[in-house]
DNA sequence: GTGAAAGCGCTAACAG
DNA sequence: CTGTTAGCGCTTTCAC
């Protein structure tokens, strides 16, 4: 607990000094530094970074909120946004958002506060007005938050086009997406939209089905594709999240269905269970990687007060795996 | 960017009083409260956090250290940690030490710093006596940082038993265990030490391999576990990590094994892959709610300077899935 | 080169 | 009940 006071006391000289050898700033006699620097030994010190950030007016912290920090696709995105952000010289406060609560009002507040020097938004459930209110930096992934609010999401009508054309080059016939509630709208519905415009473009059987929202609990969504099972038991191809195709993929093949001979799946995210599984999920790869660095750089922009791009669209792709038919 | 002063001078108030309203401390006469929640709201004014933090000389920040965030079974507990913190009233700064770097040490240093309350170590690498310096609080998820610092980890040693116990008394004659590298000592290594006691109780040739670190990429454990198969093509049980255990799941079904029939595998951990792989594996399930709310109690006992635990070990069970045989 | 002093925004003790 | 003041620990002019 010494105190930038106690090395100067220690080493006789005033604080400023001590300070100047802290930071590296302006000139310091050789042995006063050395003296210093003995003192700061001695005595244990550790510069204390509340007082810091107090004068700076930064703490060098970004928050990132998100549904759920255990989900496979989100916990890939804090990997590599924490990675990134700590190369630019940030630290990483997350928040999940999992049960409905007040923690996002509360998690913005903190923003407004000075808790954190900016935010990425990752899950929101607030109206547009009020994010256009704060004044603080504030990047939205996969969410758009405002006008003026950058967003950085992937080219999820490329998605929905990949995995449609898939399937119907396939010469599946009958299709199925499962889609998370539309309680807010968020980029990532537009792959369900050109889903379903390209099967009709294509004269192709299509159902749109429209999931209750479960915390991305697996079991639930084991019972959601039971369901979905006894509806729909004919249908020759299915596209839905990673989670949820790997549980329709348990639900078809109990009942006897041949994958990928009777029906075609293919998940999006391209998260770990879709490699970890004995049979692969075909699926629509986001690049976590790529978002994650835009993420960094557009936040920490915005804390420069730098300009940034508005809206950055990251490329996806699909991956081979087994629950699609092998490619002629 | 409004500040106290700010505000007081609006209301035409000291400054005192507005803090009195902010903190709901002493008196304040009716209408001169209301004329300050006034000044405060015109202001659009928002309480400056770091002067409190400095003042009061805590951030409500507490640390987690982890190898990867991205990592299921890390996911998980940080995703319960970050609740029962929440709960607490802290929030969560997350750092990922995947690769060899500075970052554990910059990490230490942020707490000294008093940037943070206190951190949970769930990863380390220096040797022991450097935690045993520092004086603020620490606590080891599933590490012996010290003599003096807590230490939260599951029953490994039973979980070692029950996995050794179910695979000898399905009558497995050669079993494999793949454990990862011993560079630093933690409690779970104690599993596969218990695994091999057992098996040579029992009479049962054992063979346990240690692995490369390999930074939890999924493809790299492919690879190793193709070495595995070429190495150990004969073996009837596997006992390993879900991670290793799926990929290994993967040669071994590649090669023509049928699971359980030919080989069966345990995996540890209880992680989401266990659930969502069409072969479900049968697991060691680690308490992952039970660790967090432990962790989250005793870095917070510590922070209060309030008495802890310095050992406290979280029950571990089976949990049936379809890589065993069924049980008579 | 270096010390003294002001101030970052807030809280709490102390007079009135 | 409320205004004034002295710090929390640090950085940064500004004289000496």
């Amino acid at each position: 607990m010494a105190s930038i006071k106690d090395v100067a006391k220690h080493a006789g000289v005033g604080v400023g000094t001590v300070s100047r050898v802290l930071n590296n700033t302006g000139y310091v006699a050789p042995d006063t530094r050395d003296r210093i620097e003995a003192a700061m030994m001695e005595l244990d010190y550790h510069p204390n970074e509340m007082a810091r950030n107090l004068f700076r007016n930064r703490t060098n912290i970004i928050g990132f909120l998100i549904p759920d920090i255990a989900h496979p696709f989100f916990g890939l995105v804090a990997r590599h946004l924490e990675m990134e952000l700590y190369d630019k010289g940030y630290k990483t406060l997350i928040c999940n958002i999992t049960q409905k609560s007040t923690r996002e009002r509360e998690f913005l507040d903190m923003l407004r506060r000075h808790m954190m020097d900016g935010i990425v938004m990752g899950a929101h459930s607030l109206d547009i007005e009020e994010y256009e209110k704060i004044p603080d930096p504030i990047v939205g992934f996969d969410r758009v938050l405002g006008n003026n609010i950058p967003c950085i999401a992937s080219d999820h009508k490329k998605g929905g086009r990949l995995a449609a054309e898939r399937l119907i080059k396939e010469g599946r016939k009958h299709l199925l997406q499962l889609a998370g509630t539309k309680t807010v709208t968020t980029p990532s519905l537009e792959r369900h939209q050109e889903f379903e415009r390209i099967c009709r473009e294509y004269g192709v059987k299509i159902d749109s089905v429209e999931m209750p929202w479960n915390d991305f609990d697996f079991k639930s969504y084991l019972y959601i594709a039971e369901d979905i099972y006894e509806e729909y038991p004919h249908v020759d191809g299915i596209f839905s999240t990673d989670m949820v195709a790997s549980a329709c993929l348990r639900a078809y093949a109990k009942h006897g269905a041949h994958i990928p001979t009777d029906v075609s799946i293919i998940g999006y995210d391209g998260s770990l269970i879709t490699e970890t599984a004995s049979l692969r999920l075909t699926c629509i790869v986001q690049n976590t990687p790529r978002i994650a660095q835009q993420l960094a750089e557009t936040v920490c922009a915005l804390v420069k007060k730098q300009p940034v791009t508005l809206h950055q669209q990251i490329d996806v792709y699909l991956r081979e795996g087994d629950t699609t038919l092998p490619q002629l």
